[in-house]
RNA sequence: GUCCCCAUCGUCUAGAGGCCUAGGACAUCGCCCUUUCACGGCGGUAACGGGGGUUCGACUCCCCCUGGGGACGCCA
């Protein structure tokens, strides 16, 4: 007889996120946290951190600080933990004991040759590889423990029946009994399993609400059946479908940055990273551009897609420009400060940080880009004479040796700038580009900038007729 | 191999039987704006994988096929 989970959603709602520790938080992990800590937040519950450190050999606390600055960069704060697994030994140790005494759980003494043959051999009929309860206590209560082969614990999982619940994303879910075996919950030197720690973590945390990667899916089963034999109800689950690269394929290190911190160092916004996240997947409507408030008040469960989605760096760059946009100009510039320095631009002299964001941003994408671009109003350019020859020739050179002494003499305002700049071409019967082509060239090394007459107001005046009188010397 | 899950424009998605002549966004193409590059505005190309049902009526419900993904550890 199917046993289902019921929907009812507990008056307080517990969330958790439990990575772990093994590398950086990747792109799905993030999305997963941010759905976690965002169904939390919308329904002004708890979201609670969680450290599964149990795999002793892969555990670093290097994965551990990775993962928590992930997260504080992405401003997923948490209301409790972060809890070790690793701390809470004595609490698992009791209930081991507990399950082998009532019989939940026993001793298995099939070493891992024994046990890899038997894959073998069930592979080999076109068998799903499983362990065969061998060591189940109704049938060897005649066979005597192995001298010297130390026990894994198994949990005895029930024969018959069917697990189901009602995932929130996927829907109902059934999994035979029979499909599953006994899993080992304690490792032969005594450390407990993810399956089992997890388990007594949700229970023990009170979790309402088990949000996590689709990779768990067939873990649920098993974990559904611990939480019934220690007289637990199961908790709702969730399983959040995969974040793919964006060749559709599982993401991997080829797919190159897939840690959440790599796209801080590429210069995106956390606003953006969360934002993108949150669209993957997952819709409110035709809402493209929100931020994390108005995620936590529109998020819900049920607005998960089931299937997999793939990542793509186009819309996180142009949603990354959206943000800036929408930035305060002084936040903004605030947040372009350490760009510049990793650029090695010295901003402690020339334009502040906001009036170039204000220049930049409708034509960059990346606080990377953005600081790139801006390197010419810090540093004088390389001189390109290519590009010199090219703008600067008999016909505009008057007209730009006018326009220097007439740019000592006007005011240092944008509109005196424009207005000398037009005066000076209309004067040699030049249209206006063939005068600001040049002065970009000269003044930035390149011919792609923002509106020149602000460029030039940024620079000042003594650094502005410093880089052309210098630039004209070159072609002269 | 076995089990589980998934399937709307190139991509992310809206769509909960008639509102769909299938909507939005990114990307792409064209036009406009324009001192360059952008931004912005306007417009275009572009999708319900296939086959059966159910129904007066299926993008929406059911089944099969195909195609994808995940899981089968003393990893999580």
């Amino acid at each position: 007889m199917p046993n289902s989970t019921p929907i009812t959603i507990p008056a307080t709602i517990r969330t958790r996120f439990a990575p772990s520790p093994t590398g950086f938080l990747h792109l799905g992990g993030a999305r997963t946290a941010l759905f976690s800590w965002a169904y939390a937040r919308h329904h002004h519950g708890a979201f609670v951190l969680r450290i599964e450190d149990t795999d002793r050999e892969r555990s670093t606390q290097a994965a551990t600080d990775a993962i928590l600055d992930s997260m504080a960069w992405l401003g997923l704060d948490y209301d409790e933990g972060p809890f070790y697994q690793t701390r809470r030994m004595a609490r698992y140790r009791e209930t081991l004991d507990d399950m082998l005494a009532r019989g939940l759980a026993y001793y298995c003494y099939m070493t891992q040759e024994e046990l890899e043959a038997l894959r073998e051999a069930q592979m080999a009929r076109g068998e799903k590889p499983r362990y065969d309860g061998r060591w189940r206590p109704e049938n060897s209560v005649r066979k005597e423990p192995p001298a010297g082969v130390k026990p894994v614990i198994r949990f005895r999982n029930p024969d018959e029946g069917t697990v189901v619940w009602e995932d929130r994303v996927k829907g109902r879910i059934e999994i035979a009994n029979s499909e599953l075996d006994d899993l080992v919950i304690a490792r032969s030197d005594g450390m407990p399993t993810y399956n089992f720690c997890v388990v007594i973590d949700d229970i023990d945390m009170r979790i309402t609400h088990v949000i996590r990667g689709d990779d768990h899916v067939n873990n649920t089963p098993r974990q559904i059946n611990i939480f019934r034999a220690l007289g637990s109800e199961p908790p709702v689950f969730a399983h959040v479908p995969t974040v793919l690269g964006e060749d559709g394929q599982k993401l991997s290190k080829r797919h190159g940055a897939v840690g959440v911190m790599e796209y801080e160092s590429a210069g995106y916004l956390p606003e953006a990273m969360v934002n993108f996240l949150a669209r993957l997947g997952w819709a409110h409507g035709n809402d493209e551009v929100f931020s994390a408030p108005m995620l936590c008040e529109w998020f819900e469960l049920d607005a998960i897609s089931p299937a997999p989605s793939r990542f793509n760096t186009d819309k996180l760059r142009w949603l990354n420009q959206e943000h800036m946009k929408m930035l305060p100009l002084d936040e903004l510039g605030r947040r372009l400060l350490p760009y510049l320095q990793r650029e090695n631009i010295d901003a402690t002299h020339g334009p502040a940080p906001k009036d170039v964001a204000e220049l930049f941003r409708e034509r960059t994408a990346t606080l990377v880009e953005m600081a790139q671009a801006a390197r010419f109003l810090y540093m004088v350019p390389v001189p390109d004479r290519a590009l010199l020859d090219e703008q600067i020739q008999s016909h505009n050179r008057q007209a730009l040796a006018e326009l220097l002494e007439e740019f000592q003499q006007i005011n240092w305002t944008r509109e005196a700038i424009n207005g000398a700049l037009k005066a000076a071409a209309k004067k040699q019967s030049l249209k206006p580009p063939q005068i600001m082509m040049p002065v970009r060239a000269l003044v930035a090394g390149t011919l792609t900038t923002p509106a020149i007459d602000r460029i030039l107001e940024l620079l000042g005046r003594e650094e502005t007729l410093a880089r052309l009188q210098d630039g004209m010397k070159i072609t002269a």
